[in-house]
DNA sequence: CGCTCCGATGTAAGCGCTTGCATCTCCGTG
DNA sequence: CACGGAGATGCAAGCGCTTACATCGGAGCG
């Protein structure tokens, strides 16, 4: 996931592997495939992990291909054999080592997760869900920041990934529809969190009506005007969640007959200083909205600091409504869309282990929203 | 990092192994040691990743060995050479199996992360700074909670971590001297963060003089009823913070001569719930405190919360003050200690990246402190 | 001009597993 | 009781790299 040359690693490569691997090697030399004939056996407490698949066969007195059956549940294995290896396993303290199974079995047991701005607490949330659930998997998890240089290289089924990786979780990463027919056709497993994207497997909400939800909390609070942040020009960024939120909030808002004319419309990057400069532009308007709707929570907190800089009361003079449930907002009682970030990815790491199995299906799964009214938000003055 | 014995996951290791390998077995297939004689060499975009070191070396005319060396920087190869190499590389679209590497060269070229709650913001921030190093090197991360049973195994260098690792940062793992020494010992390099352990290397600030710049701050403002909300009970996480910081912040008022009786202590666990719980508890009190002083931000944000419930208005009735510094907390307008957690995380990736080259010297990386005051403190009513 | 020495390559032996086949042992059947 | 077959193992050939050691030209030198 590095887009740099290997310039400093260069050197440092050189440098260091000589040493270590001697000892390494060394250590283990003797008559090929005949194995140590007379190292000190004793099982004692000072020479980790040094048992290899021979040791254990020797130990259990089997082949090595029984003890790798054993060891991984195939089912041709006898029940009295693999207690044998087990224990003999236990009594070597031997642990697989996994670089050698991945060579020999071509497959990585890791699963690779793209995401952009790791630093939100939304992608974490995220992250946290699956690597909980891949780690029960035993899978490991590779994390790459998507700046756009990863992001193409994905797009183009590029090998460094995949050769490390045996699918890959995409995170908010916008995917027009050509983009996404390509993923589809890549042998790799994909799955998307946060989007649905066509042809792909997809977890997420539905954010048109996670937008629904916000604007109806407002209208009966009695707002007519009503203003929206969310974060259009960077396309680095998940582009259908901030187009479906931004559609399903004027539809309802048009429904109940109030119009959000342009100058309402605000971008605000999706960060805490974005959602900042929004609502202070926001407040500048001769006709200022008595209600703001953030695409995300960390705006909403930028815009807190906002209107605490103009000494305006929240929930009061002007109510503000979020999108995500950050921990925090519960504690400074923002309104917001909840969604169950950790869950969408614990899913999705589900769901990428079936299509690891082969039992994928592609689909999209949609996944539950719903408002929390907390006292950012009252009737307009 | 799994605690879990391999149940679900070896059915499907089995089930799944075979389909793909076959494919890819059949398609390696040739003489032994002779190289496929005649695949087509046309170097079309539909195969990817699928050229080994040994096409690279037909292609380039020479042997896989110079190929390595001349893709690894090595010394001895003729620039003419690797100009070649790195030509039929980009022919072939050439990326190196990094499994296969990683199994003959006995290093895995990967960095484990091990920290308490990957969910706090502390933590996250400094997995992007470590994570952007590592990057840059072209090492992988290995991200790991620290549940109890993961610490235990690396405490006792368990091999099933080491392995598949090259060194371990240990993100506010709490040792005794003991077993800080055992750690030491090991051959695997170690880099701490956030903590300063005896023997082993670290990059922390002084977090004695953090909370003194605190204590400071309050003193300065007029308080004499002061309180403080650590986490002491929880032995998974950190010890040398809070104990340091605490340790601080009464010798700083001590030395004002303002005493703070037992009833000021809270744990508040680090979290947001525990926070605020603690706020709750202290303004029960029949002499509440005027001012507290909160070992993270996040716990402070829950102090917000309680206040909100009491009605009672931060900064006038009661000051708080946090450490950290989280990104929320400029917007909330939360007097804070602020750590440089990114930094710290960049740091310490550099200093595991010199110590794998060998050029480490164990010793302790302080970093800067300092204090933001914001509206969250005031003088006392 | 023969010899030493070093830079540049090649050879080939692994690294520690997985797995396609070959074997071998039983057991149920006709 | 011979025979097909399935279950349980063993054999050995890799997987795609790295690297110790051997080899081979020249350049520098006495």
């Amino acid at each position: 996931m590095a887009d740099v040359a290997a310039a400093r690693s260069g050197a440092r490569t050189d440098a260091t592997a000589h040493a270590p691997s001697h000892a390494r090697r060394d250590a283990g030399r003797g008559t090929p495939a005949a194995g140590g004939s007379d190292r000190p056996d004793a099982p004692s407490g000072l020479s980790p992990s040094r048992a290899t698949i021979d040791d254990v066969a020797r130990e259990a007195g089997v082949s090595t291909a029984t003890v790798s059956r054993a060891l991984r549940h195939h089912p041709y294995v006898a029940e009295s054999t693999r207690q044998r290896v087990l224990s003999a396993v236990e009594r070597l303290r031997y642990v697989a080592n996994a670089n050698a199974a991945r060579l020999a079995s071509g497959q990585s047991r890791t699963v690779g997760l793209v995401a952009p701005m790791i630093t939100s607490w939304y992608t974490s949330e995220l992250t946290v869900g699956v690597e909980e659930v891949l780690t029960q998997a035993r899978f490991d998890l590779l994390i790459g920041t998507a700046n756009s240089a990863a992001r193409e290289r994905i797009f183009s089924g590029d090998a460094r990934f995949q050769q490390r990786v045996d699918g890959v979780i995409l995170v908010d990463v916008f995917c027009g529809d050509d983009a996404a027919t390509r993923l589809a056709d890549l042998d790799t497993p994909i799955v998307v969190l946060g989007e649905q994207v066509r042809d792909l497997t997809s977890v997420s909400i539905d954010n048109t009506r996670g937008a629904r939800l916000a604007a109806r909390h407002l209208i009966e609070l009695g707002h007519k005007r009503i203003a929206l942040v969310g974060g259009h020009t960077n396309l680095d960024v998940a582009k259908n969640v901030p187009t479906d939120r931004t559609a399903g909030f004027r539809d309802t808002l048009r429904s109940a007959g109030i119009r959000m004319p342009d100058a309402y419309l605000h971008d605000g990057d999706f960060t805490i200083p974005g959602g900042r400069e929004a609502m202070h532009r926001l407040l500048e308007l001769a006709k200022p909205p008595t209600a703001v709707f953030f695409l995300s929570d960390e705006m909403a907190f930028g815009a807190l600091h906002a209107l605490r800089e103009r000494e305006l009361q929240v929930g009061r003079d002007v109510s503000v409504v979020g999108f995500d449930d950050h921990p925090v907002s519960e504690a400074i009682g923002l309104t917001t869309v909840r969604q169950p970030v950790r869950d969408i990815g614990r899913l999705g790491a589900r769901l990428m282990l079936d299509a690891l199995d082969g039992f994928g299906v592609v689909r999209h799964h949609p996944v539950e929203v719903d408002l929390v009214a907390r006292m950012s938000t009252g009737r307009p003055r």
